[in-house]
DNA sequence: ATAAAGGCTGACGTGACGTCAGGGTCAAGC
DNA sequence: GCTTGACCCTGACGTCACGTCAGCCTTTAT
C-alpha cells in the first residue's frame, strides 16, 4: 500500500509541509513517480513516521530523532531517561511560575486584614522564605552563594514592584467596581474590572456580590444585586481562559457574550 | 546613575543583544551620546528591564509584554490569570510526556529480557496491513489516554522496522548490489538499491563495501572492490537530494553522473 | 475542453535573540 | 603622538520546525 503525501498527512495528522520536511531531512523515505514528482510513501514509511512523531511528543529535536532512528536500544533508554530529568526540570519550573504569579495574584486576598507594612514583610518573607525551603539549598549547592543571594535579592524588589502596583489597584479598583455595578456599564474596562474582582473572596456590598473563585479556577459567576431591593439584577460568567464575559439573559435562558 | 549597555546588561544577567533588542522593540529607552552613539540607560530603565525580565519569565511573548507595560492594572491581573491556566496545561502535558517516558521505559527494560526469537514472534504474528488496520485510526488522534497501548505497539513496530530492513539485506538488497558490484550496471533500480545501502553501517563482503554514512547525508560514496584482488575497481557518490548518481572518471579525476 | 483539485519546488516568515563582520571610540601605556 | 586593547555601534545572517504563499505542472471530474 503506497500514500501520497496529502494521505500519509492525513494519515498522522500532520500537515503535508511535515511530511515533505522530514522525507528532506531523511527521516522519511519516499519513492517518486518519475512521471511527475509526487512522492509514495510505503506502509514502513507510516510506522517510521509514527516513531518520529512519538519522539517528537516527547520534546526531543528534529537532529536527536534521526539519531533515535538509528540508535541502539541502550542508547534509546539513555536518551529517554536523560530527556526524561529534563522534562521534570521543566516541570519545577513550571511550578516555580505557578507560584509566582499565585502569589501575586494571592497577594491581593489578605490584602484588606492587614496593614501596608505588614502586608509588605509578610509578603516578602513568606516568599523568600517559601524560595529557600523549596529551592535553596538545591540552588545553593548548584550555583553557590552569590546567585541565590542576587535571585532573592531579584525577587525582593519584583515583590516590591508588584505590591507598588497593586497598591495603585487598592485605591480605586473598589471604587469603580462600584460604579461597575451601579450603571451596569459592563464594556471594556468595566468587564476587565469585574474579572479582576472575580478573584476575591465572597464579599458583600450595598449593590453587588460575587461567588468565591480561586486563581485556577476557569469560569467565575457573578452575581449583581440592586442596591436597595437585594434582588438579583443580573449574572455574569468570565471565563479567564478565552477572556470570555457572557451576560445570562432571561429571554432565551442563555448566556450571551457581551461586547 | 546613569548605565551603559554592557553594564545594564550584567546588572540584569542577560545578554547585550537582549538589552539593545528591547531598546529597539521600544520597550526600553536610551538616552544616546551625540558624540558616539553610545546607549544610557537611567534607573527607571532597571526597574522597567525588571518588570519586563518578570513577565518573559512567565513564558509571555514580547509582544505581550509590550502590551503589559501599557495596560492597566486590571488588565495585567487578567492577563496573568489566563497565563496561569496556560502553564497549568503545559504543566498537564509535560507530566504526560513524562508518563510516557517512563512507560516506554519500562517497557523497552521488560523487552531486553525477551530473546531476540521472541521478539521476532512479537511482530512476526502481526503483518504490517494489520497493523495498519488496527492503528491506523487512531493515529489521526491526538495522543490520548491510550498513550501506553501506543507506545508499546510502536515499539515492536520499531523492532519489526528493524527486522524488516535486515530481512531486506538478506534476501533481496545485498545481492542486488552484488550484482550491481559484478555487473557495473547501475540504472536506475541499482541506484535505488545503492542508496538504500548507504544507509547501513559498514559491511565487508566479497566484492564490495561502501563508506558508513547517515540517513540524512546528502551525499554517499560507495566504493567497489574487485572481487578476487580485492582492488579498489570503482568509486561511486549518490546524490540523494538530487537523486543522482555520478562516478569517479580516472582521466579526468572527476565525477562523472552515471545514466 | 475546461475547471477544480492536487502535486511539486523554491522562498520567505516566525520569535527572541546568538553570533559574526566591519568599523568607530576611548583610556592607558609607550 | 601612537599603538593596543577594551568597548561601543550597526547591519545582517543563523537558529528551529515547520506555516504560508506563489508559480507552475498534472491528474481527475464534469
Amino acid at each position: 500500500m503506497n500514500y501520497r503525501t496529502s494521505e500519509l498527512a492525513k494519515l498522522a495528522g500532520v500537515s503535508q509541509r511535515t511530511i515533505r520536511f522530514y522525507e528532506n531531512e531523511g527521516l522519511l523515505v519516499a519513492q517518486r513517480d518519475p512521471q511527475n514528482q509526487y512522492r509514495y510513501f510505503g506502509t514502513d514509511q507510516v510506522d517510521r513516521l509514527q516513531q518520529i512523531l512519538f519522539y517528537r511528543q516527547l520534546g526531543l529535536p528534529i537532529s536527536q530523532v534521526k539519531k533515535m532512528m538509528l540508535a541502539s536500544d541502550y542508547e534509546i533508554v539513555a536518551t529517554l531517561q536523560q530527556q526524561r530529568s529534563a522534562l521534570e526540570q521543566q516541570r519545577a519550573q513550571l511550578d516555580q511560575m505557578l507560584q509566582l504569579i499565585d502569589d501575586t495574584i494571592r497577594y491581593q486576598k489578605g490584602d484588606l486584614e492587614m496593614t501596608d507594612e505588614e502586608k509588605f514583610q509578610a509578603f516578602k518573607e513568606a516568599s523568600l522564605q517559601e524560595n529557600e525551603e523549596k529551592y535553596g539549598e538545591e540552588i545553593r549547592e548548584q550555583y553557590g552563594e552569590e546567585v541565590v543571594e542576587k535571585a532573592n535579592h531579584q525577587w525582593i524588589s519584583q515583590a516590591s514592584n508588584n505590591f507598588k502596583r497593586f497598591q495603585a489597584i487598592e485605591n480605586d479598583l473598589f471604587k469603580q467596581l462600584a460604579i461597575v455595578a451601579q450603571t451596569h456599564d459592563l464594556e471594556s474596562d468595566a468587564a476587565t474590572a469585574v474579572s479582576v474582582m472575580a478573584n476575591k473572596e465572597d464579599r458583600d456590598a450595598d449593590d453587588y456580590t460575587y461567588v468565591e473563585s480561586e486563581p485556577w479556577d476557569n469560569v467565575t459567576e457573578i452575581k449583581l444585586y440592586d442596591e436597595d431591593s437585594d434582588k438579583l439584577v443580573d449574572t455574569y460568567r468570565y471565563d479567564k481562559k478565552n477572556d470570555i464575559l457572557a451576560k445570562y439573559d432571561d429571554a432565551t435562558s442563555k448566556f450571551v457574550e457581551v461586547k
